[in-house]
RNA sequence: GGCCCCGUCGUCUAGUGGUCCAGGACGUCAGGUUCUCAUCCUGAAGAUCAGGGGUUCGACUCCCCUCGGGGUCACCA
């Protein structure tokens, strides 16, 4: 495989959603399976949209996500700058080359005027083209109009890694604005001119620009380019499954996910997986396998609906496969208050028992705060229980006096709380779903708890006993 | 409207002419794992392969048409 570089050039208009990540991982990893570069590049050629803060924002998600790039703004590189509003220079100069050879001209008409054209084409339902309206005879470019693209119409034939072969006839090619009045180049003329300058061999980009590959295509022509290879990405799709995931419909900051306590595994893994399968019946990936069996010609041309559900799933899976050190570690900053009051090795007995049904950090509170503080006797827990409810509560407190005596002989550790219940359940002439449901109710007063001697051993003596005491006393 | 792309269970998908009355995963439902929740295991329901024509001994797979969805037609990217 020849080393590939390949490129992510956002917008620094806002945060990343994971339609704009995905894009990023896939050339990313393109370019680590290849043992190429992976180049960042900021297109800021719209001052009009750029967002204060927005290219911070995107190099924090790429770096959280670990898809770490060898060229970019804030690390420089041999063929920077990385950032368009810094390349104006370049981009002169080609716009000089298409001048002089006959292929940029200066369009002399207002906005307005343009507007008119662009209606007219409208009214009776054909496509706008600005080259029926190509000016005989333009003036000479004085870099305060737009410098348009002197195009030369054709049909084309060419190959995308992603969609296959692809065609477009004459009339999807037009005069497109290469220097906007502003002095600015378009996406159009700069990232052609950045492409090859930095030597990009891979463009993976969005469905959208697939409509302008031709106009793109006439333009490496005129420059004498040769083109880097080109992969097209669809979309992904917002939940309701028609259009594609964006910032307006509500699709999250990856760095919100992030947040919520999801693992860049399972994030990388899920948006990868969006789309995208080695053609077996794998699943999960971890990093290094994606880098290793990830493939352009696997990716799927039809748009992905974004489900939040198989994310879910994916990130309960990955927090499972962690060993307790690794998962603890990961854990830092999701505890409530009150476990402040607590040691390290009191919260990492607590995390390894709700290992298995945690399924992002954020939900550690709810989840474990039984441990961290008594919680108000909740009498709804036996009244709503069907076993326990039978019951007077007279019959409730003499079992639960029972089990209070038993316990109040036990060292604690698992083995000789799970005997003593377990005997307990002779002696009583019980069921576990009566016995083993009322001291776990009375210990936690919550609704839902890890199995019950693993619980007791964690809580201690003395938080047991001051709660099977508060118990008894509203029973 | 022109041009272009796409169309397999609710969702993500396997499938490149026969081994597919279509396989896996998520989700859902049921059962099991001496309490709850979850995990794990087992099982079930769930797709007339968008529809219609061809080609072929044979089509989810090839061709054509139709329908549906999306993109694009900016001095935005």
């Amino acid at each position: 495989m020849k080393p590939a570089r390949t490129r992510f050039a956002p917008s620094p208009t806002g945060y990343l959603h994971v339609g704009g990540i995905r894009t990023a991982l896939f050339a990313w990893l393109v370019a680590r399976q290849s043992g190429g570069q992976f180049v960042l590049r900021l297109e800021d050629t719209d001052r009009a949209r750029e967002v204060q803060g927005a290219e911070a924002h995107i190099i924090e998600s790429l770096r959280t996500l670990g898809l770490d790039y060898d060229e970019g703004p804030d690390i420089g590189g041999v063929y920077g700058p990385y950032r368009q509003t810094e390349r104006l220079a370049k981009y002169q100069e080609w716009a000089q080359v298409l001048i002089d050879a006959g292929r940029a001209y200066a369009d002399p008409y207002t906005p307005e005027e343009v507007q008119k054209f662009r209606e007219e084409a409208q009214a009776i339902q054909k496509p706008f083209l600005y080259r029926n309206h190509r000016p005989e005879n333009p003036p000479k470019w004085d870099g305060k109009t737009p410098l348009r693209f002197k195009s030369e119409p054709k049909d084309y034939r060419w190959h995308d890694a992603v969609m296959g072969d692809l065609h477009a006839g004459a009339e999807a090619i037009d005069d497109f604005v290469l220097i906007k009045s502003d002095g600015f180049p378009t996406y159009n003329f700069a990232h052609l001119i950045d492409d090859h300058e930095m030597q990009i061999s891979h463009i993976i980009r969005g469905q959208e620009f697939i409509a302008s590959q031709p106009n793109y295509l006439n333009l490496y022509e005129a420059l004498e380019f040769e083109h880097p290879a080109f992969a097209t990405v669809p979309h992904i799709l917002g939940p309701d499954g028609k259009k594609k995931l964006s910032k307006r419909d509500g699709a999250k900051d990856v760095l919100d996910y992030f947040r919520d306590g999801f693992l860049t595994e399972a994030m990388l893994n899920f948006i990868a997986s969006l789309g995208w399968n080695d053609g077996t019946e794998q699943e999960i990936f971890t990093r290094d396998e994606l880098i290793q069996k990830f493939s352009l010609e696997r990716v799927q041309r039809s748009g992905a609906r974004f489900d939040e559900n198989r994310l879910l799933w994916m990130n309960g899976h990955w927090i499972r496969s962690l060993n307790l050190d690794e998962l603890y570690a990961r854990s830092k900053g999701f505890w409530p208050k009150d476990a402040e009051k607590y040691d390290e090795d009191y919260r990492r007995a607590v995390l390894g028992l709700i290992q298995e049904r945690l399924k992002y950090f954020k939900e550690i509170p709810e989840l474990t705060d039984f441990f961290f503080k008594d919680l108000p006797v909740n009498m709804e827990l036996i009244d709503d229980n069907k076993q326990l409810k039978k019951f007077e509560r007279s019959e409730l407190k003499s079992l639960l006096k029972q089990a209070q005596a038993s316990l109040a002989q036990s060292d604690f550790t698992v083995p000789d709380l799970t005997d003593r219940l377990n005997a307990l359940l002779e002696t009583t002439g019980q069921k576990p779903g009566i016995l083993f449901s009322l001291v776990r109710v009375a210990t936690t007063q919550a609704p839902f708890s890890p199995s019950l001697a693993e619980t007791l051993n964690v809580l201690g003596r003395e938080t047991a006993f001051r709660r099977i005491e508060q118990a008894l006393n509203a029973l």
